[in-house]
RNA sequence: GCGCCUGUCGUCAAGCGGUUAAGACCUCGGAUUGUGGUUCCGAUAUGCAUGGGUUCGAAUCCCAUCAGGCGCCCCA
């Protein structure tokens, strides 16, 4: 036999059995979305390697070291990480900003990050998405979030925890990163390597360090102090009470977790995420924010924007897995001609129909009736003579002999 | 990129230096030439991820490679 080929690592099939999950995860997104006026946009699986790099920040990981990047035709392209710049790479180009705001635009589609594959997380995996341009008041905030969790109970998961912070503006973190180096400054040598490279490239990250050594160091009262400031200036602080107090009113439970940083450049202002107790260490299922300079920074015109990402294989794992449909009728019959005929005749009608195309014995193919279908249509020559058929309910082991037109009441 | 663990049939697995490489499920055939889902028989790995090595002898021990899992980093 000739070698095998395997699916590439990080990568896997969705096979028949679970491919109803997914229409599930698609159809509800629809289903909701379309109710708070947003509209599907599908953007290309690749991009300019530089919409990446101006967007979602050359200091990130996902930047540096995940991107599928290649050559053609002198060009440097690359498999989209994620599809917040590509989406807004189409809101410029197609001039949206034209459009009445607020301009509500939902996606959904696969994403790749060559990552070492672990629980929760693929090379290729997909996202469901929404991004929301043109509204800089915290209402926009509010029901981004809302509607994440409007999805998220329309799947039958309402046990979520959602976590918000804000980063505040691009004037007043820089001060808060300042105020930070500067406390730990004298502590620099006692960080773990990666808080001394965090130090440098992304102060905040430095806050959800996992290291115990570090974790104690922020302990210390002179740090505590710093990170539990409202470092946040007026205006920013107002636009996060009132998200909050928004949240309050449509009672969305949610907790303030000044840790919650998120590792894109993009975001300012709201941060969020949603996370489930049961997905091991990769626990986030929703992660998004706002990102008020993005749109700008990509060359169109200075428009606020909040959107959200959900990991859709992260959905599935937290959701049952539905049972495949059977079959409506099974045809047993060693009349070929007959059996292909009834069976169109039903298909036509919208009934799920499958006959024996290799002309088996009766049992055998009763015998598959019974694991694939919930009626046998049997379609002997005594029945092709009456024109008629015997149908029988495999659950029950009734069956009747009937006419085509009385088949339609009982299937 | 780093750390720990794991690779035996389509699937789940037993085996722990000498076995004919158990068993179960699935699949296929038969008992059963118009009545299935129960039952009973039978078939299906010259092969143990791949390549080297140790040994009289390797699925079993060692090394490398590849793949998978989990964790770190980061993210959905």
């Amino acid at each position: 036999m000739a070698k095998i080929i395997n699916v590439v690592k990080g990568t896997h099939d969705i096979l028949p059995q679970e491919v109803e999950q997914w229409h599930i995860l698609e159809k509800n997104a629809l289903e909701i979305f379309s109710r708070y006026g947003y509209k599907e946009i599908r953007t290309p699986i690749f991009e300019v390697t530089e919409l990446f790099a101006r967007g979602v920040g050359d200091t990130t990981d996902i930047v540096n070291k995940e991107m599928y990047t290649f050559e053609k035709s002198e060009r440097s392209l690359t498999l989209r990480p994620e599809n917040t710049a590509g989406v807004v790479r189409s809101y410029i180009e197609n001039g949206m900003s034209r459009l009445s705001p607020p301009v509500k635009l939902w996606y959904k589609g696969p994403m790749f990050r060559y990552e070492r594959p672990q629980k929760g997380r693929q090379r290729q995996f997909h996202q469901v998405g929404v991004e929301m341009f043109g509204v800089k008041e915290p209402a926009a905030d509010a029901e981004v979030i809302l509607m994440a969790v409007d999805y998220l109970k329309s799947l039958g998961l309402d046990d979520l925890e959602v976590e918000i912070n804000s980063l505040g503006c691009p004037k007043c973190r820089e001060e808060f990163k300042n105020n930070l180096k500067a406390v730990l400054k004298p502590e620099f040598d006692n960080l773990c390597e990666d808080c001394q490279k965090r130090y440098e490239k992304n102060p905040l990250r430095l806050l959800d360090c996992k290291v115990e050594s570090c974790k104690a160091i922020f302990e210390k009262p002179e740090i505590q102090k710093v990170i539990q400031s409202d470092f946040i200036c007026e205006e920013c602080a107002d636009h996060f009470a009132k998200l909050k107090s928004y949240l309050d009113t449509m009672q969305v439970k949610y907790t303030v977790n000044k840790l919650l940083v998120r590792g894109l450049d993009y975001y300012n202002r709201t941060v969020f995420e949603i996370k489930s107790n049961n997905l091991g260490s990769q626990n986030a299922v929703c992660g998004g924010g706002r990102y008020d300079s993005l749109v700008k920074n990509l060359g169109g015109e200075d428009t606020p924007a909040v959107g959200w990402a959900m990991g859709m294989e992260r959905l599935n794992a937290l959701l049952p897995v539905p049972e495949l449909k059977k079959l409506n009728g099974y045809i047993v019959s060693n009349s070929p001609v007959e059996a292909l005929e009834l069976a169109q005749k039903l298909r036509k009608e919208g009934y799920r129909i499958e006959f024996d195309l290799s002309n088996k014995k009766f049992t055998k193919q009763l015998e598959k009736a019974s694991k694939v279908a919930d009626y046998a249509l049997i379609l002997g020559e005594d029945e092709i003579k009456a024109g008629k058929v015997s149908v029988k309910n495999l659950a029950t082991s009734e069956q009747k002999t009937v006419s085509i037109e009385e088949l339609r009441s009982i299937l």
